[in-house]
DNA sequence: TTGCTCCTCACGTCACGTGAGGTGGC
DNA sequence: TTGCTCCTCACGTCACGTGAGGTGGC
C-alpha cells in the first residue's frame, strides 16, 4: 500500500513554505511548481514535500538567477526522457548550484575582508585630527599615511 | 597641494565600475550616488573614487538589501551632524554590513550541505530499480531505505 | 564639421504587492 | 447559512532595459 500524500490547501501550503499566495500562483504561471491537484471549484491542493521545491527556488534565487533560468535547471524530464539521462540532468542541476555556492562564497569571503580592513582603518581615522571633505577629496589619499583608504571607507566618505 | 581628483565621463566611469548609464542615472534619482560635478551641458563627471561606493552598493543589494536601505545606510553627514556622530555612524553601517556578511555565508554553508547530501543519495538512486513517478509519490518516501529523501532530492524529483 | 558620447523623456519588463469583485468548502 | 478561504483579473511597484529624438565636447 502507497502513502497517500498528504494535500495542503495555497494558504497552509504558503504558511508552511513560508510564502505567499501570489508568489506560488506566479510560480504556478511560470511552470515552475504546479500544484498537485485542483478541486472541481478550481482550488489548488499542494503536496507537503513540495515545500522543498519551494525553497530550492529561494536559494537559486538569491544567488542571483532569474526565475526563467532557474526553471530550466529544475524541471522534469522531458517526454521520453529515459531513467539515466534523468538523474544525469539532476546531477547536473545539483552541480551547477553547488558551483553557484562555491563562487557566491568566496566573493562574500573577500567582501568581509574589504569590511574588515575598514573598521580597522576607521579606528585609526578616531584620532587624526581631518575630517574628509571635499576640500581634501575626501582623505584620499590619507593624510596621515599619504596611502589609498579601504574601499569601503572610501565608499562611506 | 592637493591632488585634484581625476574626473570621469558616465560612460568611461561605469565600464571601470562595471555597470552601466541606466544604473547610475537611477543610483543619482534615488539619492544614493551623485556625480562630483556636471559640465555647461549637462554632462554628468564622477571620480575614480567613487568606483568604490558603486561596488558597495551591488554588494549590499546581493544580501538582499532595497536600495532606498542601502540609501539610509551609507549616505553622507546630515546638516550639522558632528565629525564623532559622523564616524559613528560609519561603524554602525560597516558593523550592520559584516553582520549580514556573517549570516548570509552561515546560511549558503548549510545550502552547500543540502546539496552535498542530494548529490550522495543521487548516487544510491543509481543502483536503485525505481524511478520516481507520481506513483510512488516521487520515491517519497525511499523505496530502499524507507526514509525521506534529502530536500534538495526532493524539489528536483 | 564629423562622429561619438551624452542628455531627458517615456514605455517595457521581471517578480511580485495589493486590492476588487465574486465563489468554494468544512 | 455563516465566515473564512480561495478564485481570477488587473493595476501598482522596484530596479532597471531599451529605444526615440535631440545636443555637447575633444
Amino acid at each position: 500500500m502507497i502513502a497517500r500524500p498528504h494535500l495542503l490547501k495555497i494558504g497552509d501550503f504558503a504558511r508552511l513554505a513560508e510564502t505567499n499566495l501570489r508568489t506560488l500562483r506566479y510560480y504556478e504561471e511560470l511552470g515552475l511548481l504546479a500544484p498537485a491537484t485542483r478541486s472541481e471549484g478550481g482550488f489548488r491542493y499542494y503536496r507537503e514535500t513540495d515545500v522543498h521545491r519551494v525553497n530550492m527556488i529561494r536559494d537559486l534565487q538569491a544567488l542571483g538567477l532569474a526565475l526563467e533560468r532557474i526553471r530550466d535547471l529544475i524541471t522534469g524530464p522531458g517526454p521520453g526522457e529515459g531513467r539515466a539521462a534523468y538523474l544525469d540532468r539532476i546531477q547536473t542541476a545539483l552541480r551547477e548550484h553547488d558551483r553557484l555556492l562555491r563562487e557566491r562564497m568566496a566573493a562574500l569571503e573577500a567582501q568581509r575582508e574589504r569590511v574588515g580592513h575598514a573598521l580597522q582603518k576607521l579606528e585609526q581615522c578616531r584620532g587624526c585630527p581631518h575630517t574628509p571633505h571635499a576640500e581634501n577629496n575626501f582623505c584620499e589619499p590619507c593624510l596621515q599615511t599619504g596611502r589609498e583608504l579601504p574601499e569601503h571607507l572610501s565608499a562611506l566618505f
